[in-house]
RNA sequence: GGGCGGUUAGCUCAGCGGUAGAGCAUCGGUCUUACACACCGAGGGCCACAGGUUCGAACCCUGUACCGCCCACCA
């Protein structure tokens, strides 16, 4: 290969392509059950059918497949199973939405032919996010893809719903549901979102049956009164003690209802006096259970009240609500009205209004489940990282209620419930042909389907094939990791917790990492509704997948929630680049040539560092990921690449590249540097990575499957570390006084170290220090007579001496020397308080007090330094 | 009403017992033959506030103030 094929700068487009394709074509994505090698297995968040990629998967998405790849490279026979879930009721609403758009409503289609249209578009945009997934590079076992809808799931969906039903964790009742009036069906409590409303307390007066005053009570919900069959009133409340037991008379529709006394009221609260709508609240429905009340329920599905409602039937509920307030106000009986904040819950996919209502549904009985899920965490079996997101965890499992499972919606999995002519139920895993009580062959199916998180619960497991006992099954579960963002612990992690114990006997991962949620640069939640969400595939269209992968990375802190501004990721962008270049420059000088060999302890200085950081970067980037700490291992390697491999070790390797005795071993360190960062690069960069990595001499078909760098003991070299450290600081020093004293950077500048050690790093590489220095002359002597005219800089125990003439402005240098002086006159003076307190002395750990005391000489005798150079300059 | 988290450089965030770091932005200087998506330098912070523990606190404890999130059936 010639240095013609690498372009100036790094073009991702073709690259990424060719390369995704290629990994796929030799199956590398594929995990294989019969390996010989470890197991690491990671369920993947199946995203909805109805979705395209947003920036929180690419988030949540990205961290899962650098550890996949990381795993793959370590050796483990890695599995990331693709999925997708069928999402009950978002994916209803966008058909829906659709069919409005063609002037059609579900009912036209009737349910098979909504069905139908469901599974047809299904099949054309279900595949869009998948080639969304390709295009982040992921990783994904292709071959495996499951559906929560595929024949696997509604087998497996069916056995685990029978099963519960048979062991008595499933049951069919009626109670208050939310019900979303405009989905028209059920939905359990943690699809309900509250916020708070502006709304108003109604004071309306019940009139006595008797003709007397009668009661006032307050409502936030006027419209519910016609389904009202009792007041309450505290039982030790004095002010309505004579009405217990007494009627009153509703208003608007005439009907006499009992005074009744509960505890449950509270004395405190508007009037002291509660109407009682047991079919519309859940307080109240508790309360007419306990009270033997009657249950009046007033509207139809869609919140439009029924005939219960008197006059007001055929009218919205808000319509209702408005032309009640008008008719009492007309009829004297709204006594006040106040404003009043009322929490109310919306429904979390339409937004609408959530009306409590009373509804016959199937729930699931959490507490049994709850409790060895609860005592797996405990345990450790499962481990939550960051391990405070176990608290969250807990806190709802230890007050958890029952989940209400059925939804009056048409997409999703049938309930396998069937009524018989004579009202019996049959639940059966097998469509059956006769009533299982009576025998009667006249049946229906239940026409709920099950909530989306039912099947979605399962994923661990029916993935893996379940029900059967396959050999993934075996060998995979528990799974190794779960990654996700905290939304949906409880949707989702605490149910697969809760069936996988059940039905595997065991916890269905062992670690759950939670991630934070993607916020703009703001810190605001990115999402559509706020309009300040980014398209991440714009994003890889403009920038390349590697750069929003790795700012993706960088940015994923434990526990914190990213945000994500563009300037970030325009900087990442650079420093794919940065690296390309450093592979053009390594490329270029290659010369096509066989990588030398050499003795590591026979290599120079400075490659011995290179190398040995290295190792410590390697072992950086391993330990952090192993603790999921995405931004360390991001941090460490972006730090290695531009500040160590390329600002210092590539210019060093020009000297050594000029030179024909030294070239061949440079290119060698150079080649095995660059080669090894790649490895390490790969699983957050992997396109650039294989795009250079396929370029240099390899062994292997890609840096996919290479082996992922371990630190090698061989090649750590503390002592060149430390000397290279301190050759960078004397040359970084000699640079701050060339850029102080606005010394041309062309121009060749002659220096005296004055070095009573012999110099150090500075005299071995003496050659180096004046080319990265631009010296035209490095003097290294043992000591030096004061002379006059000259700059006098100290660093590591030596000193920087250049002389003024015609180079520098003393008065710039006075200036310098006085912010100097002050800087290092405030720290000795800290230093010298610390250590004239006899219990620092006594109490503090001895190195921090030789510490202190070896930076306080060092302090004291730059300030004589300077109070000289100072008199010397006043002087002239 | 409960619970959790945050408050560190202009911005976005690391650090979590030995008197502060990164990226971007800012300022000055450079086309030094891999890279101007670059190079070389510089400036910038009483680590929200008040107490306490400690020889020593951004870091531990207590409280306060803002901000954010989650959970919650007071009409």
């Amino acid at each position: 290969m010639t240095n013609d094929e690498l372009s100036k700068a790094y073009e991702p487009r073709d690259v990424e392509r060719r390369w995704y394709a290629f990994w796929e074509e030799r199956g590398f994505f594929r995990a294989d059950p019969t390996s010989d090698r470890p197991a690491f297995a990671i369920v993947i968040p199946p995203p909805n059918v109805t979705g395209s990629l947003h920036i929180g998967h690419a988030f949540t998405l990205t961290l899962q497949d650098v550890i996949v790849r990381w795993k793959r490279m370590q050796g483990f026979d890695t599995l990331w199973l693709p999925g997708l879930d069928h999402a009950g009721i978002a994916t209803q609403m966008v058909v829906e939405r659709q069919l409005s758009r063609e002037g059609k409503r579900k009912e036209d289609l009737g349910r098979e032919g909504f069905d139908t249209r469901v599974r047809e578009w299904k099949e054309q945009s279900g595949g869009k996010i998948l080639n969304q997934l390709r295009l982040m590079g992921y990783s994904l076992d292709w071959q495996r893809e499951r559906y929560t809808m595929d024949p696997g799931f509604v087998r497996a969906v069916r056995e685990v719903f029978v099963s519960l039903y048979e062991q008595g964790l499933i049951y069919r009742g009626q109670y208050i549901v939310n019900w979303c009036p405009r989905c028209g069906t059920a939905l359990s409590d943690l699809e309900v979102e509250t916020e708070p409303v502006p709304g108003q307390l109604w004071h309306i007066r019940y009139p006595g049956a008797d003709g007397g005053e009668g009661v006032v009570v307050a409502t936030t919900r006027p419209e519910t009164m016609l389904g009202d069959t009792a007041v309450a009133v505290h039982p030790e409340d004095e002010r309505y003690r004579a009405l217990v037991g007494e009627k009153v008379v509703l208003p608007v529709l005439g009907r006499p209802i009992p005074v009744v006394a509960d505890a449950f009221v509270d004395r405190e609260f508007g009037t002291g006096a509660v109407k009682i709508t047991p079919a519309h609240d859940p307080n109240d429905f508790q309360a007419a259970q306990r009270l033997g009340l009657p249950s009046i329920d007033i509207m139809d599905d869609h919140a439009v009240l029924n005939a219960n409602a008197g006059p007001y039937a055929g009218q919205d509920r808000f319509q209702a609500r408005k032309g009640i307030v008008e008719q009492l106000q007309r009829e004297g009986l709204l006594v006040k009205t106040t404003p009043h904040q009322v929490p109310l819950g919306h429904c979390q996919r339409c937004h609408t209004i959530v009306e409590p209502r009373l509804s016959p549904q199937w729930y699931m009985k959490m507490a049994p489940l709850a409790e060895p899920a609860i005592a797996a965490v405990e345990d450790g079996r499962t481990r939550f990282a960051p391990a405070k997101w176990s608290k969250t965890y807990f806190e709802w499992m230890r007050n958890i209620r029952d989940w209400c499972i059925s939804r009056q919606l048409w997409w999703g999995h049938r309930i396998p419930a069937w009524t018989c002519a004579n009202g019996h139920t049959t639940v059966a895993r097998q469509d059956p042909s006769a009533c299982a009580e009576c025998g009667n062959r006249d049946l229906a199916q239940s026409t709920d389907v099950l909530d989306t998180w039912f099947s979605s619960g399962l994923f661990p497991f029916v993935t893996l094939g379940w029900p059967e006992k396959t050999r993934e099954l075996a060998r995979n579960y528990p799974n190794d990791v779960m990654m996700t963002g905290f939304d949906i612990i409880f949707f989702w992690v605490a149910r697969m917790m809760m069936l996988g114990l059940r039905f595997m006997g065991d916890v269905p991962f062992r670690t759950v990492f939670i991630n934070g949620l993607v916020r703009d640069d703001k810190g605001e939640k990115m999402s559509k509704t706020r309009g300040n969400d980014v398209d991440p595939l714009d994003l890889i269209a403009r920038h390349g997948t590697d750069a929003v992968r790795f700012t993706l990375t960088a940015l994923a802190a434990a526990g914190t929630d990213p945000s994500l501004g563009e300037e970030r990721l325009v900087g990442y962008k650079a420093f794919v680049n940065k690296l390309w270049n450093a592979s053009r420059f390594v490329l270029m000088n290659l010369q096509g040539e066989r990588a030398a060999s050499y003795a590591f302890s026979e290599l120079p200085q400075p490659s011995r560092w290179i190398l040995s950081r290295l190792q410590a970067v390697a072992a950086e980037v391993n330990a952090a990921l192993g603790e999921f700490r995405f931004d360390q291992a991001a941090n460490a390697l972006y730090h290695f690449v531009w500040d160590e491999l390329c600002d210092w070790y590539i210019e060093i390797a020009k000297t050594y590249l000029a030179d024909p005795a030294q070239a061949p071993v440079a290119r060698a360190v150079l080649l095995e540097a660059l080669e090894t960062t790649l490895r390490l690069l790969h699983p957050i960069l992997p396109f650039v990575t294989e795009e250079i990595w396929q370029r240099l001499p390899h062994e292997g078909p890609s840096v996919m499957v290479a082996p992922f760098p371990t630190p090698d003991p061989a090649k750590a070299d503390a002592e060149a570390e430390r000397e290279m450290a301190a050759l960078m600081r004397l040359v970084t020093a000699i640079r701050t006084l060339r850029a102080t004293y606005e010394v041309e950077p062309r121009r060749r500048i002659d220096v005296t170290l004055v070095a009573p050690g012999g110099g150090g790093a500075a005299a071995a590489q003496a050659e180096l220090v004046r080319a990265l220095a631009r010296l035209e002359r490095l003097d290294i002597v043992p000591q030096d007579a004061d002379r006059p005219q000259t700059i006098k800089q100290p660093v590591d125990g030596m000193e920087i001496r250049i002389p003024m003439a015609g180079l520098f402005d003393i008065e710039a240098e006075r200036a310098r020397l006085g912010r100097e002086r002050e800087k290092v006159q405030a720290e000795a003076e800290g230093l010298r308080r610390r250590l004239e307190n006899p219990q620092f002395v006594e109490r503090a750990k001895p190195a921090v007090v030789a510490e202190s005391r070896e930076k306080l000489g060092a302090l004291l005798s730059r300030l004589g330094q300077i109070a000289g150079l100072l008199d010397e300059m006043g002087a002239s």
